[in-house]
DNA sequence: CCACAGGCCTGCAGGC
DNA sequence: TGCCTGCAGGCCTGTG
C-alpha cells in the first residue's frame, strides 16, 4: 500500500484532526511491530501537542511541542483511521481517512486519543511498519534519514539530477528506482508506472542513461518528468490504497484504476500505437510489469 | 498445500 | 583488497 502518493495521502488525511490537537492518552497494544516500540513510548507522548504532520519520502513525521519527531512507517501493511470526531472539520477529515478502515479491530497496535475527542488509530496485520521517536533538530542526520535520496515531487529531480544518480551505474532501472538512497519514495507499483510512461526497460542498466556530450539523456529527461507526473497524479487520487471504504464522492485513492502496467499482465500495452502485451518477469525477487514492446 | 503481496534489512557469493 | 551487484532469506499475516 504505502509508497510515497499513499504517506502523502495519509498525512493530509490525518492533519486537519492532528494538528493543532493535543495527545491525551495513547493505547499501545503490544510492545514491538517490525522494531519495539520507544521506550514509555505513551508517557513520552502523552501530554504533547501536534504542531505539524510532515512526510519525507515514505516516513510520516509528527512534530510535537516539546522538540521532538514522532516518526511513523507505515512498512507493507500500516493504516490509519480517525474515530470519533464529530465536527465539521472532522467531517472532512473522515472523507480522507487515509486506507480505509479495517474490518475488525485484531492488528489495531496503537490508538492516539486527542484533544479534540479523535482518536486515531494505527492498524498493521503484517506488522512491518515501525515507529520511532527522534529530535527534530537534525532530523536529516538521523539513520533513518541521512541516506535518503531526492524527494521527487520539491523541484530537484530532473534529468539532469537523474543523469548524475546513475553514472558508472551498472544495475538495472528498476534496481535503480527502488533504491531510497537515489530517489525516495517509490515502491514496486510506481517505479513499474514510472518506467512504462517513459518508454524504458526494467532492465535497461542505470548508466545508459547518464549524461552524454555535456547534457542528461532523453531518456533521463522522459524518466523524470514520467516519475513527477505519475506521482502527482497518484497524489491527486489518493493513491492506490484505498479499494476498500471507498467515499461516495470518489475522489479519492482511485489511482489503480489508472495504472498502465502495474497488475496488468496480459493486457494490452496502453501506449498509443503499440500492440505489445504487458508482461510480469522477476526482477529482485518481486514482480515487474512492462511492455516488452515499447519499453526499450 | 502453494504462491504471492504496496517495504526494507542483512548476509553471502561472484565479478571486476 | 575493495566495492558493487544480484539474490535469498527474514520479518509477519492474509488472500486466492
Amino acid at each position: 500500500m504505502p509508497e510515497l502518493p499513499e504517506v502523502e495521502t495519509v498525512r493530509r488525511g490525518l492533519a486537519p484532526v492532528m494538528v493543532g490537537a493535543r495527545i491525551l492518552a495513547v493505547d499501545q497494544r503490544r510492545p514491538n511491530l517490525r522494531f519495539p516500540f520507544p521506550e514509555r513510548f505513551t508517557e513520552r507522548l502523552s501530554g504533547r501537542g501536534v504542531v505539524a504532520l510532515r512526510r519525507r519520502a515514505k516516513y510520516l513525521l509528527a512534530d510535537l511541542d516539546d522538540g521532538a519527531a514522532l516518526v511513523m512507517h507505515l512498512g507493507m501493511s500500516g493504516s490509519f483511521r480517525i474515530e470519533g470526531h464529530v465536527d465539521a472539520l472532522n467531517a472532512e477529515a473522515q472523507k480522507l481517512a487515509p486506507c480505509g478502515a479495517p474490518k475488525d479491530a485484531a492488528h489495531d497496535h496503537a490508538a492516539f486519543s486527542l484533544s479534540n475527542g479523535a482518536r486515531v488509530v494505527y492498524n498493521d496485520p503484517r506488522r512491518f511498519g515501525f515507529m520511532q521517536l527522534a529530535a527534530q533538530a537534525g532530523l536529516d542526520a538521523h539513520p533513518l534519514f541521512r541516506g535518503l535520496g531526492l524527494e521527487p515531487l520539491d523541484g530537484a529531480l530532473d534529468g539532469a539530477a537523474l543523469a548524475r544518480l546513475f553514472t558508472g551505474k551498472s544495475t538495472s532501472l528498476k534496481a535503480a528506482l527502488l533504491d531510497q538512497r537515489l530517489v525516495a519514495g517509490l515502491g514496486n507499483i510506481y517505479v513499474c508506472e514510472a518506467l512504462h510512461r517513459a518508454g524504458l526497460s526494467p532492465r535497461r542498466a542505470a548508466g545508459t542513461l547518464a549524461r552524454q556530450s555535456g547534457g542528461p539523456t532523453a531518456g533521463a529527461r522522459r524518466l523524470a518528468e514520467a516519475i513527477r507526473t505519475v506521482l502527482e497524479e497518484a497524489v491527486a487520487a489518493g493513491g492506490s490504497s484505498l479499494r476498500d471504504h471507498r467515499q461516495a464522492d470518489g475522489s479519492l485513492g482511485y489511482f489503480q484504476h489508472s495504472f498502465r502496467a502495474y497488475g496488468r499482465e496480459g493486457a494490452p500495452c496502453p501506449t498509443p500505437g503499440c500492440d505489445g502485451l504487458i508482461r510480469r518477469a522477476a526482477q529482485g525477487g518481486r514482480s515487474t510489469f512492462y511492455c516488452a514492446a515499447c519499453q526499450k
